[in-house]
DNA sequence: TTGAAAGCGCTAACAG
DNA sequence: CTGTTAGCGCTTTCAA
């Protein structure tokens, strides 16, 4: 048989398909002897039960979304990995939406969920996202969200971040402290949270130092590498050069590294650089790389189990709360010794 | 309204479920008219059709599940994009699970989806499968499913692979020719067919140099850092030392790295290294890292194609075939100048 | 402890 | 061109 259903089952059987129903999902209300057949043929005509059958009938699917600006990012891949460890220990399936950072593209992959294709999302806003309009409505259409990493601060809902403000701050002191006096702090987009958030610490250290009359240089990338080449090595290369980098985004810490050493610049010796990241090579780098290392796997893993409580409940509101995960100054050779 | 069905759009219209079915599917058979005030309607009610009830209907989900060894990979990582970009522009969605290198979560996860939760399957497989009955059932039972990576050889569907034995071959050639002499091999797994082919075409271009009187040396790693950096560091601190790495798997390129800075063993100077891997930061490794860089976003994008093309039939067989994208040799100052 | 029956929302055959 | 009707496979009252 190609797909036994309920009804096979029970007419084989010859019980009722509730009956049937009620023996698979162990119910209090099925004699053992029943129970015991039910399964026993279930598992030898290796029965399983139409999802979307279960999940029409009863308006929860067992799956949420995961969406994401992208994935070629050590930052998003071990998120992923925490949120599907999860997941699959729960018993959900995991659906996965790349945004590209587009913010267009996120507005159609959320809009599409008003369907009630997943029960619950979890999301990492885009660059360009600078509204929470398509959140909010969809939230109030009863959608339970949780937000990690990059998130909509005015959204009601749990938030899971690391502590961005402040290893910005202890990012930009400790390279104050090594003796840089000219610190450019690089991202890609001045428009996430996260970006914000550091670069706030990162001001608010500098301003700690004032009377060494430090000027803030917050540069903002692109996303092509050749683009970030040019801007780099021209700010290298300017009259104000940098003697410090804090670099906010993963993707920006090749360029660092390629300008330097295209312009015979250095690292540690006349910059240093600090990143956030958790590329496994960090150790490897030429010079090995002091880095923020952010809890991913935990951040992920810890929005999808503030995701499944609600999601067990029947009162699925989600309490807006901030939970902040630590991360980890880790000191290596490119801010010197 | 929270969410209008099909139903609702009909009673306010006037109308049978029926035509709106149609009209919202644009039907030949629909009048223009008709099309026009119901698509209004659905716009003005923010209707969105319940992907569950027409996936029990039509018995198809507009799903397909990627299964993954893991995702904290370069390779896999882009493998992802690849996919969701050209599922994306499909209309399907996709659903991620991670076998975390285990055989028997590969196989709980392939079993679930006789339920008819997704309607095709892209897979790795994981190091420990050797064994393809799990696929070959799933198969039988009508379920399409396309290999890319890590395939089975032995079943009788579509692979996306890259040209593993040549590539092994070549950047055993390129080791020979830098002056190496005695090359080890370095896997995760014996048991991959990736990690064979390209253990088969290092092997045979050792036996190609033949008159040099060239031992094989196929090591095979863990997956702990520790582990694997006991593991060459002995090896490195042998009688028979490599003087070149043939490094089949991204996660060992930190050991051997690590394993000859701690050694203070110069690379390219006493050991020449050649990686097969994606990472960004090749380039700015220290030394940079010669590499044979795999196509992974083009292997995703059309192993994900060749399944969307079975599926848009109604004869969903899909040929026994192999794709091989040529990877390419990249090089850098890990195996000297 | 079990069964009968309704219905989740949609699609498709058939009828008009 | 449009409506009627049956039913995808499951869960859940309600009744026995």
């Amino acid at each position: 048989m190609a797909n036994p259903t309920l009804k096979d089952i029970a007419t084989i059987l010859g019980v009722s398909t509730a009956t049937v129903s009620r023996a698979l999902r162990d119910s209090y209300e099925i004699g053992p002897a029943t129970k015991k057949k039910v399964a026993e043929l279930a598992k030898q005509l290796n029965y399983f039960p139409n999802p979307y059958a279960s999940s029409l009938r009863k308006g929860r699917s067992k799956t949420i979304a995961v969406v994401l600006p992208e994935v070629a990012d050590s930052f998003f891949s071990l998120a992923i990995n925490g949120i599907e460890s999860v997941a699959q220990h729960k018993g959900y399936h995991v659906l996965i939406y790349l945004t590209h950072e587009s913010f267009e593209r996120e507005e159609a992959i959320l809009n599409e969920f008003k369907s009630g294709r997943v029960d619950g999302i979890l999301i990492s806003v885009s660059e360009e996202t600078n509204t929470s309009t398509h959140l909010v409505k969809l939230m109030e259409a009863g959608m339970p969200v949780v937000f990690f990493d990059r998130i909509c601060e005015d959204v009601m809902t749990a938030k899971v971040v690391t502590d961005d403000y402040e290893s910005g701050y202890k990012a930009t002191v400790y390279l104050l402290k090594k003796g840089c006096r000219n610190i450019c702090f690089l991202s890609t987009s001045s428009n996430l949270s996260i970006s914000k958030n550091r670069a706030e610490g990162y001001a608010d250290a500098l301003a700690a130092f004032r009377k060494k009359n430090l000027i803030s240089n917050v540069v903002t990338c692109g996303e092509s590498l050749a683009y970030n080449l040019k801007t780099i090595t021209k700010l290298l290369k300017g009259k104000n050069k940098p003697d410090g980098f804090v670099v906010s985004a993963e993707k920006l810490i090749p360029p660092v590294y390629l300008s330097c050493k295209k312009l015979k610049i250095s690292i540690p010796g006349n910059v240093k650089v600090i990143g956030f990241t958790n590329l496994q090579t960090s150790l490897i780098l030429a010079p090995s790389l002091t880095t923020i290392t952010q809890p991913a796997f935990e951040m992920g893993a810890h929005a999808a189990a503030i995701l499944f409580k609600s999601l067990d409940k029947k009162r699925r509101q989600i309490m807006n709360e901030q939970i902040v995960i630590k991360s980890e100054l880790v000191i290596r050779n490119s801010t010197g010794r």
